[in-house]
DNA sequence: ATCTTCATGACAACGATTCTCATTCCCGAG
DNA sequence: CTCGGGAATGAGAATCGTTGTCATGAAGAT
């Protein structure tokens, strides 16, 4: 009764050393198609399937960041570790972590204040970089 | 070159009336299949297709809030005028709309900070409320 | 080297959303 | 009121991101 009847290993295998590669050379939020394209453009083949479950895996185990376009699909972004929000460049995907203590309490305290528990949050701030002027 | 080619006029049909109907019935956040089967409960026979063209003029129209489940989905609620934000129960949908002034000042500050303009952001915050204890 | 088990990938299947287009029916001009 | 043009509808097909299937490949323990 140990819980989960998922896998407990996680092989180093080259197709995940791919995925984790392609994810340092990138800066901004990506899909996992254009992950995918750009393990292939580095010369690493991987299924896209591989890629999709090496993301998801990496995400539950907090090695990458993961948000939702308006449109729903999932971006992914290799981050620092520990709890923080994104300022997110809506033309060119460049990304600044930040953090924010003041808002962290806030809505704590307003869920609390409305008797939720267990409760978690999403922030992110888009906008236009200077770059992108 | 009076901008949009689309429509201009936004005919009253009983389809529309139908889906406005639905949503002042609910509290929480429905998906469009939801309320397809809502307004479908209620008497009112509407298109799949037509639920989803309403409800996305009427987000357009800043009607309804939209936002996105963890797996993408839209949701959907008919809320007060004016920027705020949500508390949502995780498990039975109830909403409570919030305003955080210090939050929204903050965001900015962040995003001019690091030479962002044309600044935007999202801010959900996700908990168990005291019924569902 | 061998064996157990997890990982992979080509492809099918899925589910939410959007598109197509023939038909319906608002609604304002006459 | 009645017509006619054009917006709105809806059944079904098409999209597209994502997940499932399952035979085959490859880590890693012994
Ligand atoms: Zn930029
Ligand atoms: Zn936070
Ligand atoms: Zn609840
Ligand atoms: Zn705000």
């Amino acid at each position: 009764m140990t819980s989960t009847d998922r896998p407990v290993s996680a092989r180093t295998t080259r197709q995940r050393r791919a995925v984790s590669a392609a994810l340092v050379d990138i800066t901004g939020f990506c899909s996992a198609q254009e992950i995918h394209e750009i393990v292939k453009r580095r010369g690493d083949a991987v299924g896209l399937s591989t890629v999709y479950r090496t993301l998801q895996a990496m995400a539950d185990a907090d090695e990458v960041d993961v948000l939702r376009t308006d449109e729903g699909e999932a971006l992914y972004r290799r981050c620092s570790s520990g709890h923080h929000h994104h300022l997110v460049c809506r033309d060119c995907g460049r990304t600044v972590e930040v953090e924010g203590p003041t808002v962290e309490r806030w809505a704590d305290r307003v869920a609390a204040d409305h008797g939720f528990a267990d409760v978690s949050h999403t922030l992110e701030i888009f906008g236009r970089c200077e770059s992108c002027g």
